[in-house]
DNA sequence: AAGAGACACAACCGCAGTACT
DNA sequence: GAGTACTGCGGTTGTGTCTCT
């Protein structure tokens, strides 16, 4: 690609760095792509170097993340997609990652560019009074009130099977009196909650069916499996039998008869389906 | 057919958090 | 602990396409 190529192709040409911007060319998509196939995601500062391209390695990260990376979804939206949109971006504001993560071939980008042409104030072309009714009829969310989810962290030996062996050992200390935040240390990462299930959640259920030491009876005689433990206030991503992510939030506690549960006097959850989505 | 405006999507920029030295 | 590099995110802008007049 030289200069007057560029040029020619409407691309800015950055003379001082001789970094490219503007559009993709498809022999750039494709160094990029054999590139990535060949060493892998990451490692994005040799990147440009490794595929020859005069790119800088965020223009090269945000092109394989938002159009080359496989299974990315085109098109429109579905109508569950935008159902799980509206409710998640009620839930988490414009934490375009976290909500993409929970729409399966979707970008943080599609997914923003979707909210801000549909939904957005100033560009949805709803009147300022339809906006006025909208925020009449729906709850105000504080910025406080948010669920700021931020990622998991897991040190770097960790994998689902320790995650396991060390889930079952903090369950066993919380009867031998330990505190929560030793079980935690146990636990060996601090888990935020991830509202909804994630793929790795989605893989860990799959590993979890019929391991019945995963499996864990609360006291009030609810039964499931637990993906994520947060940091306090314990909020924790609660899946259900019946494979209902519920949300609890509260004083985590356990029992005698080694049963776990959350304490009732400050301690709440809810359905992420049976949230209200007033638009 | 041509121009204007709207829309959808791609890409850039700046910042914050994290990792590394 | 401080400084630097890297990564990822969200806001914003740019650009191509479509529709309407």
């Amino acid at each position: 690609m030289d200069r007057s190529f560029a040029i020619r192709k409407g691309v800015h040409w950055d003379r001082s760095f001789a970094l490219r911007k503007g559009s993709w060319t498809e022999e750039e998509d494709i160094r990029l792509r054999q590139c990535i196939d060949k060493y892998g995601e990451g490692n994005w500062r040799l990147v440009p170097l490794k595929a020859g391209l005069r790119r800088c390695r965020k223009s090269c990260r945000l092109r394989w993340v938002n159009y080359l990376r496989p299974n990315i979804k085109r098109g429109e939206f579905e109508e569950d997609e935008v159902d799980l949109l509206l409710r998640l971006h009620k839930l988490l504001g414009n934490r375009w990652s976290l909500i993409a993560g929970r729409l399966p071939g979707r970008t943080s980008n599609d997914v923003k560019n979707y909210w801000n042409n549909r939904f957005n104030r100033k560009t949805s072309g709803i009147t300022a009074s339809e906006w006025e009714q909208v925020e009449a009829t729906s709850p105000a969310i504080n910025k406080n009130e948010l669920i700021k989810p931020r990622p998991w962290t897991f040190p770097k030996s960790s994998s689902w099977l320790q995650l396991r062996r060390n889930l079952s050992s903090s369950t066993s200390s919380l009867d031998s009196g330990n505190t929560r935040s030793d079980s935690r240390e146990m636990l060996g990462m601090t888990c935020p909650i991830l509202p909804g299930i994630t793929q790795e959640e989605s893989t860990r259920l799959d590993q979890l069916e019929g391991n019945s030491s995963d499996h864990k009876e609360l006291e009030n005689g609810e039964s499931g499996y637990i993906c994520g433990f947060a940091e306090d206030p314990i909020r924790s991503l609660w899946v259900e039998d019946d494979l209902q992510p519920m949300i609890e939030v509260g004083n985590y506690t356990s029992s005698e008869e080694g049963k776990i549960g959350w304490d009732d006097d400050f301690c709440s959850d809810f359905n992420i389906w049976d949230m209200p989505v007033e638009w």
